[in-house]
DNA sequence: GATTGTTTGAAACTTGAATTTCAAAAATCT
DNA sequence: AGATTTTTGAAATTCAAGTTTCAAACAATC
């Protein structure tokens, strides 16, 4: 077995290749040897992990330079990942790649029918999404908004359906880095209660993209109304003037059935990475989870 | 024609660009010289056109022998495209792709510039990332987990943490075109119940990004045993063979502190239309509500 | 502090990829 | 058709990328 992507992961055969550390993505091996990895060689595959799929592109000189380290740590590097040399690291590295290759189309040619375009299609459609929601983001309000997440006494995310998930997501990474940070409605209950209780020190970050609910609107209302601060992330049909702070619309539409959410993600992590920098810039927040987190972020499991 | 500059410039507009170092990128050459090409030149130009970006990862070699044509070929091509040999044409390749370029890699050392370099580099990372996680699917995998998942009797959608807001997302969309989708846990409850009821008619689809959680594995494992069908969604770091029926390894990490999931919502959002489609297909599932959903696109709220 | 084992990059070395050469083949012109 | 130019790929050559070697720097252990 070679390739990565959705295998079928048949339990006879693999052993042996595993021990060599075959059958693995690239990333696979390196969190298989991260932990032995001397100093030289981490650099260089941090540099690959957070380059994945670029590797084919770049000569073993220029990993060796841009890591800082030499030539040398790079032949050693792959040799422990288990490729025989640099040369089948980088063909192991391009071929994950089924689609997109000249290969592919060159030797396979009909039997797939359009899979290969559709995925195309997949890639099109969110990559003009995630343009379109991130470059009309105009530097100073974003700050204000970041600013003000960061200041603010309590954070509420409010979001329903669809717009529930994409809030506790943001709920969750959020909490990480500062307390008080409420996901709404919590289960079962309605909101009035939370509604009715905030102030001007509060910020409600409202997720609402379409399959409106009744309560949203009036929610917004009231918790503008209250003084507190109303981040409404929406899509880009949304009403013009909504009764809030300020308002973030976010590509969703596409030509399938169900609106795709990839940019909405984009977005929300972007809001909330901006959120770390800015906690840990003033020394605010939870700066001892922040520094856990850095230390964490080479744990594989 | 000496050292400095190889560039041929038969149409005076171009002179200047061309002079300050070829400011057109490899498909704007070849265009302009199309017309000009000898067959066996052309043939690789065509390859190109087709696979532009894709040239960095190949060597002129394997471009000759993929063209059909001669290691020769392809230097003469390279020339008279204005390159002063194969290498600064694959570099030309590699930078035309926004991201991957050596500045950027660069610019990670520059604590992030202004606002608008930062929305770039999100852009790229999660172009990245989708790109990677769908180009890797593999058509006739893909399809055995949609019918699987149009098939089950029952399905379960598990997932900790933040995969569980993502798990939740999905079990959200493909709730609305088939029944019998449930989402685990269930606030506070333990998975054990649910786990030990699972049959062969059954599917569960294990959302398990980093930050793993003991009783994933251990799930997995009842489940498999218990002859269910195990799609097992995860990062690209993930172990050799885990007990599921099929694994999707999917880009999360970037250069942030937290991982980004937008390639996985585009993962399943793809999972989640083309169940949608498969369902329409044979006339199972919630038909109507199919029908629905259709006639709901253009309410805009 | 001596001993043993790692890690490291510079430099020598090797190998294979890209370039050049060249003569045959094909196309174009007279 | 004959002459001239262009195109072509096989083979020889060149050159750089990747590998190996090695001794110094560093760590860990006794």
């Amino acid at each position: 077995m070679t390739s990565a992507g959705p295998r079928r992961n048949d339990q006879a055969g693999l052993a042996a290749e595993a021990a060599a550390g075959g059958g693995l993505s690239f990333e696979g091996r390196i969190r298989t040897h991260y932990r032995g990895l001397p100093e030289s060689e981490r650099r260089i595959a941090d540099l690959i992990l957070e380059f994945p799929g670029e590797v084919a592109a770049y000569s073993a000189t220029e990993l060796a330079k841009l890591s800082g380290g030499s030539k040398a740590a790079v032949t050693r590097l792959v040799r422990r990942l288990g490729f025989a040399n640099f040369d089948e690291a980088r063909r192991a590295a391009r071929d994950a790649q089924t689609w997109g290759s000249p290969l592919y189309l060159l030797s396979k040619k009909a039997p797939s029918g359009n899979f290969g375009a559709r995925i195309e299609e997949q890639i099109d459609q969110d990559v003009r999404n995630i343009s379109l929601t991130l470059e009309q983001l105009q530097a100073d309000v974003f700050d204000d908004i970041v600013d003000a997440i960061c200041e603010a006494r309590r954070v509420f995310l409010l979001g329903y359906r669809n717009s529930h998930y994409l809030a506790g997501y943001a709920r969750g990474q959020i909490n990480q880095v500062r307390g008080d940070v409420y996901l709404l409605p919590t289960a079962g209950e309605t909101i009035a209660e939370e509604i009715a209780d905030l102030t001007v020190d509060d910020v409600l970050i409202v997720i609402g993209f379409r399959r409106r609910v009744a309560e949203v609107p009036r929610a917004m209302a009231a918790a503008h109304a209250a003084g507190a601060k109303v981040l409404y992330v929406t899509d880009r049909s949304a009403e013009a003037a909504p009764p809030a702070t300020w308002t973030i619309p976010c590509a969703v539409r596409g030509k399938d059935l169900f609106d795709r959410y990839a940019a909405a993600m984009s977005l929300l992590h972007f809001l909330c990475v901006a959120i770390v920098d800015r906690l840990a810039a003033k020394g605010r927040g939870r700066l001892q989870r922040i520094e856990n987190l850095h230390e964490e972020l080479h744990d594989f499991d």
